[in-house]
DNA sequence: CACGCAACCTAACAGTCGTTCGGTCGGAGG
DNA sequence: CCTCCGACCGAACGACTGTTAGGTTGCGTG
């Protein structure tokens, strides 16, 4: 078996064993036991619990980043941006349901300094966000303003990106136009169907 | 000292602790310490860690719905009903930051039967939302539609209820006012100064 | 064949965990 | 006075934790 099939084995044994427990109760046997490995196996290849969880949100954070830029380079205009965005992070929310649990929940119990460098992606996606929102905004908002309509952006889509809300490839699709039309035109429009921002997703070559 | 303010202090360190560690990493001698008590001595006050857990995820859901129907009780439309949860939330989180960050992050740990009986506060919650968003919606969504507009509301406002974005009870009702109006009328409206949305929190009392 | 090294193991280390046992102390009731 | 009881504590229990020391294989290379 390649080296570099066993290290996927451990990175997703972490990722699943740690979303389920939660960091600390996540003990380092359990992982091994679920890599297929003994404790002191695992050992071998991590240097530390701190260094898996860090392992699995810098991986992570890289593939969340890696889809968006391939998203953001079949999008022309900045709605499709924006569409393209939210597609990503629900969709990775769907294949890596996991992961973004950690993202979210687990990153701050990194110590550092792998903290900060893993801080320093976060917030570079949360920029992204932000570029987009400022090329969107038709009122000169400031950056704090623009800064809180991104997190309003990003918390709605975390608090929809789980599987009770996405079971399919499809509900992906369907359920980003659904969230790009409520954040660009608000609840009171009618955004479940084929209105303006469903026509968006036609210039997307995802 | 009254045995009600000692129970008080005791779930005000647990809450202060389990925030700050995380509930595996917050240890019962650290929470025993933070009240002023010894170890032993915790322990002639709750049965354990689980319902030390449980009373404060319990109590604080019990604060938080409290103050929405206290607040719904003073709106007499619904958008005013929608304003009023959305201060609410806001609200709770300035006031009461570590049980809302227990709330969203911990309560899954909680082991049955415990775990259900907070679910269902939760789910109230949710479904006290998607009650105003019912009456509010102008295009006849499913129930399903709602609980997924639902969620991105209740996202939109975890993702900015945080210090970071709240310093003082000001910045509370006029980002309350932003979200309202981001939520209903969307980012490419006009909503961060007295537009239709502030006008609504003319009619609450709070 | 001999050597080295990667891959993995068993077994143990010291420390912390949640929990409990067996107290002590002070005030209230008889 | 004695007894009882709630409030509280020190010390220990067994289980589990992350980590490491010290192996044993098996294969590639000279």
């Amino acid at each position: 078996m390649a080296i570099e099939t066993r290290y996927n084995d451990i990175l997703r044994a972490a990722t699943d064993v740690i979303a389920r427990r939660g960091y600390h109760q996540a003990s380092i046997r359990e992982i091994a036991r679920a890599a297929g490995l003994s404790l002191a196996g695992l050992y071998h290849y991590v240097g530390g619990k701190d260094e898996l969880l860090f392992l699995v949100l810098d991986r992570s954070l890289d593939t969340l980043l890696a889809g968006l830029d391939r998203a953001q380079a079949g999008a022309r205009s900045p709605e499709g941006r924006l569409l393209a965005l939210i597609r990503t992070h629900l969709d990775f929310g769907f294949h890596h349901a996991a992961a973004l649990k950690i993202i979210n929940r687990d990153w701050e119990l990194l110590a550092e300094p792998r903290r900060s460098e893993v801080a320093a992606k976060r917030q570079a996606y949360v920029q992204r966000g932000l570029a987009i929102l400022r090329e969107l905004d038709p009122h000169g908002r400031s950056g704090d303003e623009l800064l809180s309509a991104t997190n309003l952006l990003l918390g709605m889509l975390n608090g929809i990106a789980r599987r009770p809300f996405i079971r399919s490839g499809d509900d992906v699709r369907s359920l980003a136009g659904v969230v790009g039309a409520l954040f660009l035109y608000g609840f009171l429009e009618r955004s479940t169907d084929g209105g303006r921002v469903a026509a968006l997703g036609g210039e997307h070559d995802g």
